[in-house]
DNA sequence: TTTTGAATCTAATCTAGATTCATAAATGTC
DNA sequence: GACATTTATGAATCTAGATTAGATTCAAAA
């Protein structure tokens, strides 16, 4: 997925293999992390996902926990972009209760369809050491921040039922979203299906009636 | 936390000092566990956290992994025993959406306050070797179970929303509340308002109006 | 006393991986 | 088609931790 990206219209075909084994690594990496977990995940299997051997993967990335930290900046930082573009894709004027459950679909998407490295944060945050944990911080930072602007928005509107705590209401939301990907398959139902019972759950369990 | 327990009236005191040392390295493994995550927990930070030398840890437990996967059997049954506890203690004809509450507070209470052994399962069953999963499989399929009981006899009652996947609605009901060891801090905010808040996002959001 | 077995310790050993390095292929350059 | 550079490899090396081996301590039994 996404093996190309960057510089699109500049250098007609500069260093493209370079970047594609790159790009291979990384992705292989991300899947490698979110189906086995960090303490499982050897440069081996990496490599070997990857097509190449153990040592190529020096080439690019200087260390494991350097190549594991950037595949967790870019799941947190995927995540929140897609979330973003989903909410930006909405009509002016779309209530709060709906912005809500317009980011509950985004994060199901990328979580479990679009993105191994939004898995791989996600299924591992709590098992990271603390430097990589500390260079987390300001991205998933920044996600937290984006949920709590939404819920507030819509306390503001008078769209979230009272005496919730907003903070722990926020959190079991997202920790609700969060461990889909520990029991949700798409071989026993359907994805659209658990997005409409997220959304539904949260819409009933947070706003007025 | 219940370090004698077996033999209760027998011989006068057996093999107590043997016992008590077995607990306290079974005690500290919960609690690295629940702590660092599997990837990081080492035998010496048991060691050290139950006041032994690694090599003790030996004496009572074959493998580093043995331990573990003690630690996780252990874990999932005393949430399970705690839940069905308290649940047993409401008055005959609590409603089933009162039931499925005082199962929220239940587990909340475990995994937040009570047991370091219950939150290690739950922070760690998505990182476990196939061995140790395998071996838990069967214990927290029971805990699965009780929690598929509590909601399909409350949708029989007519106390559930139309419309709703239960399997879905009851996972995610379930990552909220597995997902709390990741963010509540007693420092932060109590316990009981946490619980009052899951209590009230499951009510509406799986309830009828 | 002496003996014994349980409980621990210190001092190895062993091993899975991560990391390094000197060199081989490939690729592009003139 | 020889040269330079970029990529990738096989064959070491290094290391953190798990595991094992062999004392050592000590209380209680004989």
């Amino acid at each position: 997925m996404d093996t190309t990206s960057r510089n699109n219209m500049t250098k007609p075909v500069p260093e493209a293999k370079s970047a594609a084994t790159r790009d291979r690594i990384l992705g292989a990496a991300a899947r490698v992390l979110s189906l086995k977990g960090y303490a499982a995940t050897r440069l081996s299997d990496i490599a070997d996902l990857a097509g190449v051997r153990t040592p190529a993967v020096y080439y690019y990335f200087p260390s494991r926990e350097v190549l594991i930290t950037e595949v967790m900046v870019v799941g947190q930082l995927r995540l929140r972009e897609h979330v973003e573009t989903e909410l930006a894709a909405l009509p002016a004027g779309t209530p709060p209760m709906d912005r809500i459950c317009a980011a509950v679909k985004a994060h199901l998407q990328v979580e479990l369809d679009l993105s191994d490295f939004a898995t791989a944060v996600t299924r591992n945050s709590g098992q990271l050491p603390e430097e990589v944990r500390a260079r987390l911080r300001e991205e998933s930072g920044a996600y937290l921040a984006l949920w709590r602007d939404l819920l507030a928005t819509a306390k503001a509107a008078g769209a979230i039922r009272d005496g919730l705590d907003l903070r722990a209401a926020r959190m079991l939301v997202m920790g609700a979203l969060n461990w889909t990907p520990e029991w949700w398959n798409p071989r026993q139902g359907s994805l659209t299906g658990v997005i409409r019972t997220a959304q539904s759950l949260v819409r009933h369990g947070l706003g007025t009636p």
